[in-house]
DNA sequence: TTAATTCTGAAACACTTGTTTTAGAATAAA
DNA sequence: TTTATTCTAAAACAAGTGTTTCAGAATTAA
């Protein structure tokens, strides 16, 4: 029997994300976060928490969307390979045309050091990615796509670090070709 | 005809550093600085400068050491591939046993996006790693150490944005065993 | 309509931030 | 020793931090 809150809890994340995924987390103030919520602190803090329980289910978020992402890929009636090939070029797309690298791997080295609950959904996330890479690794060698002389778990986890490395390249060269042509070579020495 | 600058620079820079390096450059606060290098903020202010001209120098010398590193293996009068393996295992074994991963990657995540000078000391020294890299394995091609048949180029800057991801699995897993595999197929890549 | 409840906005909170001021101690050259 | 200069320590600075308070607006069920 009273009010119910007026704004959209999922919108309101949406929001929060895109800012700390831009900034950081330590130098998005409380300030920045209300601004682009649009809403009063106050509400935050009766509704979601603070400023690290809102980090934390911005995280959830990003990574949610990744999950989803994967599992659609996943159910796909294609070839294994095409669709980790699909994957690779898609992922070359994000780097070099998203503004803010990536939240996960930013957050991983800001944040996760210093808060459990971070680091628990990154170590998720991580793997629910190794687990894709995995899925159609294997898939692949099973179908003679690729060649199962590698072990597949390595060649996983193998691969689903590198990606990072191509972030952080991009940062610091901003050089479209040069994360093309070492997604080629990836390409290549998964096939060959 | 005055008095000198009482503490040594270098020294102060050092401890600066260590604390830059641990809690990042958002996350440190003048007070922790001025804790850790034992010198006012009045005496900062006067001979170094500002919080920023302070993170500056600390980068710098932080890419410094790994430049001497560098230059010291590469004028190095064994084989080349025996220099680039042994470069990769004391690269893990920083990996495994350091407590607070790598300040220029964790720096080019946090800080090159909105401080140019940083970017270009990190872009720098990237280049330096990357000219280590590639020197080693054009040498090694050149004597048949390796297969000279993937350009030397792409193998250096491939195998250059790989580390950075051996530090984010890392933190997230802290599993020796995991970077440990990863190089050795790393290195089996190299040399097959 | 009433009553109970929960939300919101603005202001205030105490504390921390990066930086500057100031008074005086220290020191090198004259 | 004097003098000129530059250092240091402590305090103060204004602005920004994350968070809380509180009065009142809003809303739902009775």
């Amino acid at each position: 029997m009273a009010r119910n809150v007026e704004f959209n809890e999922a919108t309101v994340i949406q929001k929060a994300m895109e800012v700390f995924w831009k900034k950081g987390y330590n130098a998005t103030s409380l300030r920045d976060l209300t601004d682009a919520m649009q809403i009063n602190s106050s509400s935050l803090y009766n509704t979601i928490g603070d400023k690290q329980e809102l980090f934390v289910r911005c995280v959830q978020h990003y990574t949610d969307i990744r999950k989803q992402d994967w599992n659609k890929r996943l159910s796909s009636k294609r070839s294994p390979l095409s669709v980790l090939i699909d994957y690779i070029h898609e992922a070359v797309n994000v780097i070099i045309n998203g503004e803010d690298s990536c939240m996960a791997v930013k957050s991983a080295f800001e944040v996760a050091t210093n808060d459990e609950r971070v680091k628990q959904i990154l170590i998720a996330d991580d793997q629910r990615s190794y687990q894709f890479l995995y899925d159609l690794i294997k898939k692949a060698m099973d179908k003679g796509e690729i060649s199962n002389e590698e072990d597949p778990a390595l060649l996983a986890d193998y691969f689903n670090s590198t990606w990072t490395g191509w972030y952080e390249s991009y940062i610091l060269h901003k050089d479209p070709v040069k994360i093309k042509r070492m997604a080629e070579y990836f390409i290549k020495q998964l096939t060959k």
